[in-house]
This record gives structure tokens, sequence and C-alpha cells, in this order.
RNA sequence: GGGUUUGUAGCUCAGUUGGAUAGAGCAGUGCCCUUCUAAGGCAAAGGUCGGGGAUUCGAAUUCCUCCAAGCCCA
């Protein structure tokens, strides 16, 4: 199908031709003053020197030349050199309805593998509000890819091999020192069933991690066993995997509630196995040198404007760092699922370890192909202060309380508004409107900002949020639900063109979170359309529309819009409601 | 100290390769529920786009400089 914007181009790049500006692009945008048009053309102004003539001279040469079309109607110029014109409503009406078509099942071919990293949950520890942007926008950049045709994998990318690992190992033996995992003799199979359940895993981490901090033995002790765990001690393994296992299943379920599902569940230690050969590559063929007994990549450039630190391969002790597990991912990454981007949805703090990692890839020359990696750094989450946000305890929140805060914010007014409604819907209602705002508030930011953290948006139902997106399809709802089957003539009258007009700007927006990694202009377009199709709902009753073509109108729009809107809450990852 | 990001309404944020009157939401003001779900709509109010300079027909947007804050690396 040839979209709007392409033969609106085209037909106007001829007029220009026709006049004698032999153009090869021109410019078509909204037109900023409603009165004036639906777009406008820009392009007199900015051709104004090369021609060394006025814009409203080229502009009215134009229009002179502006062949007669069923499309474009009440052109006119304005001052200093716009091209206004409006887009025939017959025309409109025809386009929309294939239009709506179009962008159920766009047709565009698979183009390339992508591989997107947006995960970071840690294993035994409970997810705080940090991982919540990593997750939402991932997700949604995730569909969005899909939507463009991209294959997509998503990881989660566990952190699994760090010191909370010593720390649950040490709490397990803390309990039983008697089992068999801590008892170097022990030859035999180790159980097939962890020592402990998941309830008991939960509190582990955060008790023993508490404890380290003020103990500065059980800290060493932690470390130690750290060190044996990484070291591949048996018994450790055997443990490791059983806290793993039980990890990525609580893991799951947490995202899982958010509407976020990884395809691959893969953690730092699945790349271990590429380690060693990376390093010995990187070494073996003399890419690294030995400074302050570390071993290093340099990978500055000679045009780099600043300094650009060398990659660390080893440390002087000789250990492998969260650096080079990160080459032996990308590398894994290749290997194993053939991709041809991988993107990282990640905080903004970490870009320079990336640009090393990501410069280092290239230096080494290790990966077959060429892999296009992209760092997505998105804000930092912080305090009314404009610091990271920290509980009081100075920890960051966990999102589980944040969810809960939100979740009762829901359930107050679900109570308040609808007492004749069951339990079950109550809850159920709660739960997805609670989802809602906290993940339309997120992604609504455009994501490279920090963004500042305050409860009382994130349990805002009002205004720009998810639950107005939800409300909304719920009233379309209410209005086709009440409706019976009725057939007429599709038109448009000039109070329902500007909701008609939105719908097909969808293209655009999802265009734009596309090539930028954005989820924000999805949020921005369903928020607007959303707020045009509550201006139409408030114009005029539909269910008591006499005319039969206007309400047969009224109505295809009013299931336009709501298709619309469920698709767009689709590519963020936010579920809807049919009734609330 | 070096680098980097940000500074737009009281608060939280939009603002296309420079272009028409700098836009939303929240808070506050005034209307609108005997008519499809008021989690809504309509209207008004709110601005020295951090300060100063430069570039030009035209700057929130580009360049310089200063101020403030965050982050990263030492």
């Amino acid at each position: 199908m040839e979209l709007l914007n392409r033969k609106l181009k085209q037909i106007i790049l001829k007029a220009f031709c026709d006049a004698g500006y032999m153009e090869e692009d021109i410019n078509i945008g909204d037109c900023a003053i409603p009165k004036f048009g639906d777009f406008s053309c820009q392009s007199p102004l900015f051709l104004a020197k090369k021609y060394h003539k006025a814009p409203f001279v080229i502009a009215s040469d134009v229009l002179l030349h502006l062949q007669k079309n069923e499309i474009i109607v009440n052109a006119s110029v304005a001052n200093p050199g716009y091209i206004n014109f409006f887009i025939d409503n017959n025309y409109l009406a025809e386009y929309l309805k294939k239009y709506l078509e179009y962008v159920k099942n766009p047709l565009i071919s698979k183009n390339k593998k992508v591989l997107i990293d947006y995960g970071g949950a840690n294993c035994a520890k409970p997810l705080h509000v940090g991982h919540l942007r990593s997750a939402d926008i991932g997700e949604a950049i995730k569909r969005i890819c899909v939507y463009m045709g991209d294959d997509c994998v998503g990881d989660a990318h566990l952190g699994d091999w760090g010191l909370q690992m010593g720390m649950v190992i040490y709490a397990v033996w803390e309990k039983n020192p008697e089992l068999v995992y801590f008892d170097d003799n022990y030859a035999g199979e180790y159980p097939k069933e962890p020592p402990f359940t998941i309830d008991e895993l939960k509190v582990m981490y955060p008790s023993i991690s508490k404890r380290a901090k003020q103990d500065a033995g059980l800290y060493e002790k932690v470390k130690s066993i750290t060190h044996d765990l990484q070291s591949g001690r048996r018994g450790y393994i055997a443990l490791w995997k059983h806290i793993v296992d039980v990890s990525k299943k609580l893991i799951k379920a947490d995202y899982d509630k958010l509407n976020i599902h990884f395809d691959l569940y893969l953690g730092e230690s699945d790349s271990k196995k590429y380690q060693d050969e990376v390093i010995d590559y990187v070494i073996r063929n003399g890419y690294s040198r030995i400074s302050d007994g570390a071993t290093i990549v340099d990978v500055s450039m000679p045009d780099d404007k600043t300094e650009i630190p060398p990659f660390m391969l080893l440390n002087s002790a000789g250990s492998a760092l969260y650096s080079t597990t990160e080459l032996a991912t990308i590398v894994q990454r290749e290997r194993e699922f053939n991709v041809d981007q991988i993107l990282y949805v990640v905080d903004n703090r970490q870009e320079l370890h990336f640009i090393q990692a990501f410069r280092c890839v290239k230096k080494i020359n290790i990966l077959k192909k060429d892999v296009d990696l992209k760092f997505i750094g998105f804000g930092t989450m912080n305090g009314t202060d404009g610091k990271p946000y920290k509980t009081r305890d100075g920890n960051a929140m966990q999102l589980k309380e944040l969810m809960d805060m939100v979740k009762n914010k829901a359930l107050e007014k679900v109570k308040e508004t609808k007492a004749n409604y069951s339990q079950d819907e109550i809850e159920n209602i709660s739960d997805v409107v609670a989802i809602s705002a906290l993940k339309f508030a997120d992604l609504s930011v455009f994501r490279s900002k920090d963004l500042v953290f305050d409860v009382d948006k994130f349990c805002s139902f009002e205004g720009k949020t998810g639950p107005y997106i939800l409300y909304t399809i719920t009233r379309a709802n209410s209005i086709l639900s009440k409706v019976p089957n009725i057939e007429g003539n599709f038109t448009l009258s000039d109070e329902d063109r500007k909701l008609a007009l939105c719908l097909i700007k969808f293209t655009d927006s999802i265009q734009s979170a596309y090539e930028k990694f954005a989820p924000s202009y999805l949020c921005d377009y369903a928020y607007s359309l959303a707020n045009e199709f509550n201006a139409f709902y408030g114009k005029s009753s539909i269910i008591h529309e006499e005319n039969i073509d206007k309400q047969y109108s009224k109505l295809l729009l009013t299931n336009y819009t709501k298709d619309m809107l469920k698709k767009c809450m689709d590519l963020l990852a936010i579920n809807t409601l049919e009734k609330m």
C-alpha cells in the first residue's frame, strides 16, 4: 500500500519540477495552524537561497503548477512561504479504511537478526526500581522492532556469577553445614532437589548482605566462597545450579507480572565457556599489552576528541573482569545466534564501559561478520534531590514495594467508583490499571533522560497516563457494545476529520520510535489519539445519532480508534481492559 | 582535575534537517453528568526557553563563553 505521505510528496514534487525547481525531495509536515491546512510544505523556505528568490515567490510558482488531483484541496500560500493544503474528505475516508488494514499487517519482510539485552536482574536478589526501565523500554523496543520486520531475540542476561551467589551459598552453609555440598571428600552425585524452598531463598541474600555490611569477617568469608565458586569447586557449583534454577523461576514470575517476556534467560556464566578462548586469542595475536601488571587493550583512536581509557582484559591479579565477560558474551551471541545487531538497553552510566568493549571487539577482529553493536542508554531513576533514587536505608526501592503502592491506590479508586463490580473484577481491573500507570509513566519520558522518581506520578490515573488510554478504550467499547450492527456509507464530516487525520499518523510515530529506539514516541501518539477521541466523544452522541450514514461513520471511527489504541498498547507491552 | 549529559510554566515533561502564535499533563481557576463510563470534555490563566554574546530574513534548536546540577573516569 502506498502511504499518503509518499503520494503527497510525489504530487507536490512534480509541481516543484514543473515550476522549474528541479528538486529530488521535498518536505511535507503537519500544518501548525489548523485553519490553514492539514499539511504544509516548508521547502520554499529552504530553497530560497539556492534559487535567489523570496520563499513566497517560489511557493506561489509551485502552487500555480499544482495539477488537479483527487487528494489535495484548498491549497494556498502563506507568509513567509508555506504551501498549505487540506486532504479531500472522500479520499481520506477511503484511505483510512485501507490504512487500518495495512497497519494490522504491514507486510514488512524480515531484514535482520537482532538480539536485545534488556534484563540485568541478579539471581537471588529481588528486582528494584532500576530494573524497571531496562525491562519496560527493552520489551517495547523488542516489540517495535518485530513489528518493523526484525527477527528479535530478547535476553534477560542475568547476573548469576557475582558476590551475591557467595552470599547465598554462605547462608545455606550457615543453616545446614552438614550438607554434602560442603564436604570436600564427597564424590557422589549431588541431590536433584534444592536444599531450600523458594521462600527461603528470597530472604537469604537480603539478610546476609545486610550482615556483611557490618561484619568485615563475614564479608571476607563470602568473598572467599565466591572465589572458590568461580574457581569451580564441585560442591559449590552443584549448589549454585540450584540457586540459579530457583532464581530464574522467581525472576520470570516477576517479569511476567509486568508483561515482559524474554526469549532467553542466559546469564553471565553462560559466556564463560568462551572466556579463556577470547583471552588467549587477544594475547596470542598481540592486541594487548601489560600495564601496571594488568593486561589491557588500547582502544583510543587518533581522532578522538577525548582519550578513551584502555579496555581491561585481566587485572593485575590475572583475573577476568566484568569487561572480559562482556567480550565473551558478544562472541557467544555471534556464534550461537548469528546476530546482525545487538542492542544494549542499559543505564547511561555504563556507556563508557560499552564504548570500550565495542571498540575492543572491532579492533581484535574476532567476529566473523560485522555485527552492529548499539548502546541504547536510558536515564537514571532519580529522587527529588536529583540523585539516584535511594530508600531511607540507602538501598534502591524494591519493585514489589512500588507495585504494591500503585496497586493499592488503584484498588481504592476502583472500589470507590465501581461499587457494583464483583471482587474478581475489582482485583483484575486494579492490577491492569496499576501496571499500565507504572509502565506508561516510565515509558513516556524519552529514554535517555533521567527520570525523577515520584510515587505520586506513578500513582496518578488522570491526564497523560496509562489508565487514561485504557479508559478511552473502554469508552469506545461501551459504545460499540450498545449499538447493533448497522451498514451505511462511510463519510467524514468536518468535525470528525481531526480524528481521522490523527489515526493515519501512526506510521510516523512508529517510524520515529523504531529509528530512535524510543517508545516514548508511541506513548505520545497513543495519548494524542485518545485525546482526539475523547473530544470527538464529547461533541455529540453516537448512539442517538439519527442519520444512518453519520452514525455508521462515527462507529467506524470509534472502532478504528479502539484498534489503534490497542495496537499501541500492545507494542508498549501494556495490557488493556474491555471494561473498567 | 579530565570527560560527558542536562537546564523550557510552581512541579513533571514534549518541541522534527533552524520556520507560522514555544506545546502537554499535574497543581490552582471557571463552566459541563435527566444524553454512549466525569479515570472525561470545554474555557481562561500560567514563559526573559539558565545568563551573556555570535551567526541570519528567522534561534528553544547552530557556535562561543559563563553559571548551576547529575553522571562517568582518575
